[in-house]
Parts: structure tokens; sequence; C-alpha cells
DNA sequence: CTGTCGACCTAATGCGGATTAGGGAGATGT
DNA sequence: ACATCTCCCTAATCCGCATTAGGTCGACAG
């Protein structure tokens, strides 16, 4: 008994009274078909249309050795967490993309998994796939390691020059943009400005942080930065930065925002107001924050869509396409910051 | 030469020094492998773990016919659009029962390839997992009808009845909802209450005027029902509702939310506020629009993975599951509704 | 010492279609 | 009449895995 009661190729070919090798060339081949009987060919598109034939995408694809499916990886306990909207522009330009290339996505999701290296499992099953992106601030290195030294290509959305030129990636440009945002600050007039980070050492943070230390020292302006846990920050400690002539904050950027909360929450008590007592900007995108927040905006839609088409090439087997691409975020000035009083 | 370059079971084997479906029962099998000898066992597995192999989904399903794979396809143009974010919560839910299953997600795209049917390709490459969830609004039947004449098992995430009980569904209970609402209403003291609808004749509207029409009755009120393609709402009409004793009006929450606008627009502009001059409503969810809103809480994360649940039951044959499930939203009370003046 | 029974594994085959090498039949040339 | 050449199509294989029907070998009973 067949599987499935759908027609086959062989039953088409059994009605038109040729082969199936006959059956796949004439309905699969599009030059193919050429050196093929008109007349043949015609019996053939006959039956396949009596018989309401469509191909099965399974056998097309084990018999033609790809499976056109890109997989999606994303580090960092998925999507339930509160930050996770900010990965969707990501979703939406792989989406778009990989549609446009001719692949399926294939998600793959850790949350299951809750051995003690939760990705050694799932970084298995993403060789399922043709290639596959990632996705997440943190990038476990040891397993990672092992899947650079499989032939899987890989990009990673986010930079990580951990593995140098042997992870692909498609990064924002934070120094760039942070020295940006530092120029938009000095050109409002403002001298002693304060960059407030986390203690993660994740090189985001180190490039925003260069980025603002370069844009500092562009300006001829000597950069002070403050690491905090987001627990010190008291009011008291506003009052005094302030009391020592600093006109604007800098905060990071992060997963948890942990630093620009604490910050926007001991700003309150204090009584201090953006932009009036003092102005804020961060190193990081405002359309993931309460309205009017000078930062600058992450392309992540363009990034999610500039990753599929680099790996799309890989898979290909194009080896001249450049594997690390840094995409220039544009300033976003907003209301917290203005000329200092 | 092999086309991918990842080990196969013929690889373990010759590793192993045994023949492939040997390597087969023991990597696949569950009760199978009972015969073999523990020593064959070990080394199979220690062959497959130093190859790092990763079954080929494609080759299991044409084999066996299954791979682990949960497709996902969503009409309506997909995620790009506005109203995009109110699918997240579906997708986050999928997720999460997803991976619970042991499953992954496997995402189709409505290739941007723009036939004349843009549906009709995609539903076929549906046929790669072992079943598939569909997400939209509107349905396209004639698509549909053909994948339903398939063995494949789907379920529908949304209510539609014109395939019977072919289709299986979860949808959310518009028909209570939008009775609470206007129960909740009428317990504020509003007699007089308008619903004003779009002319779209999906399942989903015809459940909401259903609602409010049982509502009103329950409550032993005259239902009033008014269409609008949006442009029709003009202030003065808004007045004249006012004149006529309305106390309250109830909007239809659509994709594009084109009435729920258009009365807000006419209300700014007739100078009414809510729930000062006017108490509002909507049949949808206050979430994905300005805060305060009275309405009722769609549960799409428990409805994503409602739908896996049943997806998998499907897939594992069970045909006692009921293949329809209508899931209760809970009441939102928002600053939007007050008693009359 | 032979027959029987398990225990363990392999040969063979199928899933549905793509691909390639090659063969039969008719036409053409000499 | 025989070699050659085309034109069309088919036989054979492969893709990677699952499944079933044996087959082999040692142990143990008779």
């Amino acid at each position: 008994m067949r599987p499935s009661g759908r027609p086959r190729q062989a039953d088409i070919a059994r009605l038109a009274g040729v082969s199936q090798p006959t059956v796949s060339l004439i309905l699969g081949g599009t030059a193919a078909a050429l050196g093929i009987a008109e007349e043949t060919q015609r019996k053939v598109m006959e039956a396949a249309e009596r018989l309401g034939y469509m191909p099965d995408p399974i056998a097309t694809r084990l018999a033609a050795g790809q499976n056109n499916l890109l997989g999606l990886y994303t580090f960092t306990s998925t999507f339930p967490t509160e930050m996770s909207h900010a990965y969707y522009p990501f979703l939406v330009g792989i989406e778009e993309e990989t549609a446009a290339q001719g692949y399926d996505l294939l998600m793959f999701i850790a949350s299951s998994v809750t051995g003690e290296r939760p990705h050694a499992q799932v970084l298995n099953r993403v060789r399922l796939a043709d290639g596959c992106l990632f996705l997440g601030r943190h990038l476990p290195v040891p397993e990672m390691g092992r899947l650079l030294a499989t032939d899987l290509p890989v990009v990673y959305i986010g930079r990580h020059d951990e593995f140098g030129d042997r992870l692909p990636y498609i990064g924002a440009d934070y120094v760039s943009a942070g020295a940006a945002v530092v120029r938009h600050l000095a050109g409002l007039g403002h001298e002693r400005i304060l960059y407030v980070r986390e203690a993660d050492e994740a090189i985001t943070s180190i490039d925003r942080e260069a980025g603002f230390r370069g844009g500092m020292d562009e300006c001829g302006l000597a950069a002070v930065v403050v690491r905090t846990d987001g627990t010190d920050l008291t009011p008291d400690r506003l009052r005094a930065w302030r009391d020592q002539g600093v006109t604007a904050v800098v905060t990071e950027a992060t997963d948890t925002d942990a630093a620009h909360r604490a910050l926007l929450a001991a700003a309150e008590r204090a009584g201090l107001r953006f932009p009036d007592d003092l102005s804020l900007a961060t190193l990081g995108d405002p359309r993931d924050r309460p309205k009017g927040l000078t930062g600058f905006a992450v392309p992540r839609r363009e990034m999610g869509a500039a990753a599929v088409r680099l790996l799309t090439k890989l898979i290909a087997g194009d080896r001249t396409v450049p594997r690390h691409q840094l995409m220039t975020c544009e300033l976003e000035p907003g209301e917290t910051a203005a000329p200092p009083r």
C-alpha cells in the first residue's frame, strides 16, 4: 500500500505510457524537456492534469540535495523576555529576505533544553538547515567553536570577533554611532558629559564605550566613565555630579537596560528632569524606550536582511564576500537632550 | 562526491564497523534497539557523537513520514504590517509549546513572488513539516480546500467554519467576550449603546456583532449597529448620536482598525472626550491600542500554545481530540468607559 | 554429535523524484 | 545493404533513512 494517497510521477507515467524519468523531465525540467517530442509532452501534461498531480517537495529536495532551509537560532533565552520585541525587527528583515532568496526559515528553540549546556544539543540540530543565522548578545564560545569546525555556513547578527575571520557577522557600528551622539551633545554646548555603563563586558558594550571616548576625544573633551550595577545610582550621587558641572549623561543600552532604568529612577527621586536639569542620551535605540530619548537608530531590519544575503552567498560557495559587515546607525535626536542651562 | 558534507548514517556505520540499518535502529529506534548488544550501541553512539551526526529531516520524512517539524504559515502578507506586533504573542506561545513538545518550528513565508495565487506555492511547501499551523484573518478558501484534501494535519489559529469539522482551529470566543463588554457598559448604566463595525464579513466580525447583539438582548436593550468604511464618520454624525441619547459607543477591532480610528478622529474634531462625553469600548484587545481603552484580552499566547498541542495530537493520530476550541477572553475594563453623565 | 532456539545483525527494498549514461528506431548517406 | 547519425526515451542509480525479511553463529537440549 502506498503511504500517500496522492498521485506520483509513476502514476502519470503509467497513464501516459511513458517512463517515470520522462515525466520528471517534462514536469520538472525547463530546458531539459527541449529534447522531448511535443506529442509526448502533451500526453504527460494531460495525464498529470487529470490526476491532479503535485510534486512532493520532500522527495524533490532529497533528490536535489539541498533543502532550502535557513536556520535561525537565538541565544539569550529567546522570545518571552521583556526586551524581546527588540528582536522583532531583525525577524522581519530576516523573513523578508529569506523569502526573497527562495528559502524557508527554520527556527530552533533553546528553551526546552534544560541541560547544563543548553545550547549544545540545539547547535547540533542546527545542521539540519543549509546554513544558520545566530542572534543574541552573548555568544557561547565553546559551542560556537565546535560548530565553526564543521562546514556549515553560519552568520552571526551582532559583532563578535572572538573567532576572527572564521565567524562571519553583520554588526552595527556602535563606535561611530556612539561618537555621533557625543558630537550631538557637544554641539548643543555640553562639555562635561558622563557615561554610565554596566559592568558587562560584551563586545557591544566595549564598542559603545570606545565610541563615547572617541567622540569625546574628537571634541577635545575629557571622557568620564562610570560603571554601575544599577543599585549604586542614588539621587545624592546624581546631584553631586550636577554640582560638579556635569550637564549631560549618556547611558548604555543593554538587553536589561539596568543602568538606564536605575538612572531614570534616581533622577525621578532626585527631582531632576530631562532636559531641564540634565540632558540625557543613550547609546542605543530610542525606539525600544519611552518616547523622546536621544540615541541612534540601529537598522535592525536591514541587518537581518543583510545577514540573510551573506548567508545565502556563503551557502552558494561564494568565497569572496566580505565576511564582516558593520552597518551605520543614524543619530536620533530626541527631546531629552537640549543645550545646557 | 557527496552533495552534502554532512555525515550520514553510512559514515557512522563505516566508523563503527556495522551496517547502516543497524545505525538507523540504534539512533532512531526507541524500542527497536532493544535487541541490539550494548557494546554495539555504544560504538555507534560514540561514532555518531564524534561525527556530529544529525539526521536529515528530508530523508527522514521521505522514509518515515515524519521529521519533528511544525510548520507555521501566516496569511495576510506576513509581518511587516503595522498591526504585525499583534501576531507576536501568538508566536511566543507557539514557540514555547513547540519546544516543549520536542518539535522545531518551520516558518513558511508567502514568497515575495506576487503570482496570481500567492499562496498556492507555499501551501505546497508546507508539506515539508509534519503538520502546519495557520494564522491570519482572511483564509484563502480554495487553497485551504486543496490542502485539507491531503492528509497533512493542520490547525488554524482563529475561528473558521468554512470547512466545518474538516478544518480544526483554536479560536477566541468573541461572542461571549462581546456580550461581556456590553454587560459591563450596561452595568455602568448605559442604555443606548451603538456598535460601529466595518463592512468586512470575516467570521470574527460576524462573531463580534453576534456578541454585541447577544449582550444587548440579555440586558433587555435594543441593539443598534452602524456600518462604516471609516470615511463617513463625521463629527456632526457623532453629535447627532449623542443628541439622540447614545451614551456609549462600541467599535470593532480589526487588523486595520479603520472604523475605530475614524471614530477617534471624528470625536476629536467634534470636541467629544471619552469617557466624559461618551463612553467608549472596543470588541478587541486594548493592548494593541493606546492605553486605557475598555475591551477584552485575547489570550494570544495561550491560543498559540493550545494550537500547537492540538496539532501535535493530530499528528500523533489522535482522533478523539476536539478539533474546535474557543478560548475565553477576560474583560479588560479601561478608563474610556464610565457611568453616563 | 546433531537439531533447535535465540540473540544480533545485515541484505534488500521502498519513499518520490532528479540525473546520467546509453540504447533502440528510424533517417540519411554511400 | 551497411555504417552513421539523430532523435527520443528509458534503465539504472542516487539522495538518506526506515523497515522487514531473513541469515549467521553460538549455546544448549536431546
